[in-house]
RNA sequence: CGGGGCGUGGCGCAGUCCGGCUAGCGCAUCUGUUUUGGGAGCAGAGGGUCGUAGGUUCGAAUCCUAUCGCCCCGACCA
């Protein structure tokens, strides 16, 4: 048995002899073979399981990839994974490769190291902050927390002509930000895998194939791998850029927050519903001011003097770029930030302090309104609350409110945006039907990032009329952990994971019961595990000298899609049993119908 | 960075408030023996400077000070 393992685990060779040998010794002809490796046995196999919850760990994914070996943690956001789990990883990075090789995609191995110059010119050092990782021993070295740089500049060295494009660049590889606070396992970390293309084009309309091609791209490595997803819209932030879309799945164990219905999804960040606007009313009688002592919110007003929410409009101040905006929203709305940088034009807005208020406005938080507000004040209003009448604002003095205020008429609106934030139960713009609004891990994102990069680095191009030109780009991203993770999320029972064929670590696990003390039960198993070796399927072999209870255990935590149990009654009768991981259907078979049954399975999975 | 929780054999925890025998328990590990289809029983064994540093005290896991780390909430998040 022993030296079965050998004879598939060397690699195999056969030499031949010539002719020419047999007269002159010198020409020898080696003839290797090599046998890929498709089994593994478990008492050779590093797969440290958990009966207990670890204490660090608080969503599934997280303590299902500590219990089934799977990785360890080595500091805050950082992790080992062990060998069970990079087989998972590599399928992941198999899969990734296939379908961005599909799309024309063309893999790099870039370093991690970079100098800080390239990351000064595009402004990102002081963009990204503390999330950038500084050397601190090596003056001007960064580590490389995303690629975009790197790719512009050999973009820059060696793209010279609209003939040299498009392009599709892509690598796989480690990323290094120094989150503030990493957290959930794998989901948030200080280092992390990401799968990372861009494109680069010669017209904004090779941008949008490339954009496409990526985006049918990512709908088949989400389905191949089996995660339940849907695409928003979303803010490209400070990254840039025109148009943005991630991938999400659905998570209590996400940052991302989003509005979905049947055919709408939408990062919360830039999501619209059908809500009516404010309507005018027919009596529109002058601004009249009244005594409100004790009401400093919307509710107070709402509740102390029977005035309609809808018929408040509320006021916040901002400091956009240090200067100050009113922001005017509809009763108990609440103001977007994302949206207002969008509107604003930078990322560089903060809510008023209450000292600033009082110089400004001259009164406090909870009575400030648009009417004879200071010139200097920028006023902006959400867009429902358009040319309404009736409406209630504080009057800029403490204690004080107007009432049948005419924004039209009585106030001076400089634009009318959508800041509101969408609520759960609002009807969809597209469907009509009410909104969810989830939390949602973010997946993969792909961006229009158009020549933010190239023109920064001055990666230009000479165009078919000789014209100079920057190189148009799109970026590509997505998280290999979070896939993992994310999977594990969606497929996993009280017992442990449950993976499909496609990500599992080994198709089957093949169990020996008292395969330690039975010769019978032994002999059959290496015959069976031969033979799923010889057939290329991948299956890991529990040969350890462990009782039925614990292997089943084990079995069901590290949840291979496909159990064989080999135990001394069943195979009295020359039988097995097959234990389907996901549904626990089971089914009694005879010994050599094994490997007709398990091609047939999977083939129809 | 703000708020909270936690650091005690490999893992999970008790003990800490109110200082005092040799620092306990479960799991895991090792030896022997019995058991053998859903985390076995019995007998024995090994393994911990109680996160670290300083202080108080006759005496510190326990009190004080500082510091490091991990987790959660918030801020932040190309």
């Amino acid at each position: 048995m022993f030296f079965m393992d050998i004879f598939h685990s060397s690699i195999l060779f056969f030499y031949h002899i010539t002719e020419k040998r047999k007269k002159n010794r010198k020409f020898v002809i080696f003839k290797f073979i090599y046998k890929k490796y498709f089994t593994m046995r478990q008492t050779q196999f590093f797969i440290p399981t958990l009966k207990e919850l670890p204490n660090e760990a608080k969503i599934p994914s997280h303590q299902l990839m500590l219990r089934a070996g799977l990785v360890r943690g080595l500091a805050a956001g950082v992790f080992s994974f062990l060998p069970l789990g990079y087989r998972v990883i590599k399928k992941i990075m198999t899969i990734l490769r296939e379908e961005i090789d599909a799309i024309g995609g063309q893999e790099f191995l870039l370093p991690a190291l970079n100098p800080i110059e390239i990351w000064e010119q595009t402004n990102r050092v002081e963009a990204m902050g503390d999330v950038l990782f500084h050397i601190k021993n090596r003056d001007g070295l960064v580590l490389a927390p995303t690629h975009e740089e790197i790719i512009t500049y050999h973009a820059k060295q060696h793209i010279q002509s609209y003939r040299d494009m498009p392009q599709i660049w892509y690598q796989i590889q480690t990323k290094f930000r120094n989150e503030p606070r990493p957290k959930s396992g794998v989901l948030r970390g200080r280092q992390f895998i990401m799968k990372d293309a861009y494109s680069l084009d010669n017209s904004w309309e090779g941008l949008d194939l490339a954009y496409q091609k990526h985006y049918d791209a990512y709908v088949k490595i989400f389905n191949r791998c089996g995660i339940k997803f849907f695409v928003v819209g979303a803010s490209s932030g400070a990254m840039g850029g025109k148009q943005s879309q991630e991938f999400m799945v659905e998570s209590n164990s996400g940052e991302d927050v989003c509005a979905i219905s049947e055919n709408y999804a939408a990062n919360l960040e830039v999501a619209t519903s059908n809500v009516p606007p404010v309507s005018r009313i027919d009596k529109n009688p002058e601004i009249e001011e009244f005594a409100t002592p004790n009401a400093k919110t919307i509710d107070d007003l709402v509740e102390q003097f029977a005035i309609p929410e809808e018929r408040c409009a509320k006021s916040v101040l901002y400091m956009v770029d240090d200067k100050p905006w009113l922001i005017l929203m509809r009763g108990n709305d609440e103001l977007n930030e994302t949206k207002l940088q969008a509107v604003a034009g930078t990322t560089n807005i903060r809510y008023i302090a209450p000292e600033e208020l009082k110089e400004l406005t001259g009164a406090e938080h909870g009575s400030i309104g648009p009417v004879n507000i200071p010139k200097n004040i920028k006023v902006v209003a959400d867009l429902l609350l358009k040319n309404a009448n009736g409406m209630v604002s504080g009057a800029n003095k403490d204690g004080f409110h107007l009432k049948n205020i005419d924004l039209a008429r009585d106030a001076k609106i400089d634009n009318y945006f959508d800041l509101r934030t969408v609520k759960e139960g609002e009807l969809c713009i597209e469907t009509g039907k009410p909104l969810r609004v989830v939390k949602a891990i973010e997946l993969g994102h792909i961006f229009k990032l158009g020549t933010r990069y190239s023109q920064a680095l001055e990666a230009n191009f000479l165009d078919a009329d000789g014209k100079t030109n920057p190189i148009i780009m799109g970026s590509y991203g997505i998280g290999v952990e979070r896939i993992m993770a994310c999977y594990i999320e969606q497929n996993f029972d009280d017992k442990g994971i449950i993976w499909n064929n496609t990500l599992a670590p080994f198709s089957v696990h093949l169990l020996g019961l008292n395969s330690h003390k039975s010769e019978e039960v032994a002999q059959a198993c290496e015959e069976i595990y031969n033979k799923l070796n010889t057939e290329n399927i991948e299956t890991l072999f529990d040969d350890r000298a462990e009782t039925a209870g614990v292997k089943f255990n084990d079995a069901d935590l590290l949840g291979l899609p496909v159990q064989v149990i080999v135990g001394q009654k069943n195979l009295k009768e020359n039988n097995i049993e097959i234990k389907v991981r996901r549904t626990d259907e089971r089914f009694i078979i005879k010994l050599d119908e094994l490997i007709t049954w398990l091609k047939k399975f999977f083939d129809n999975k």
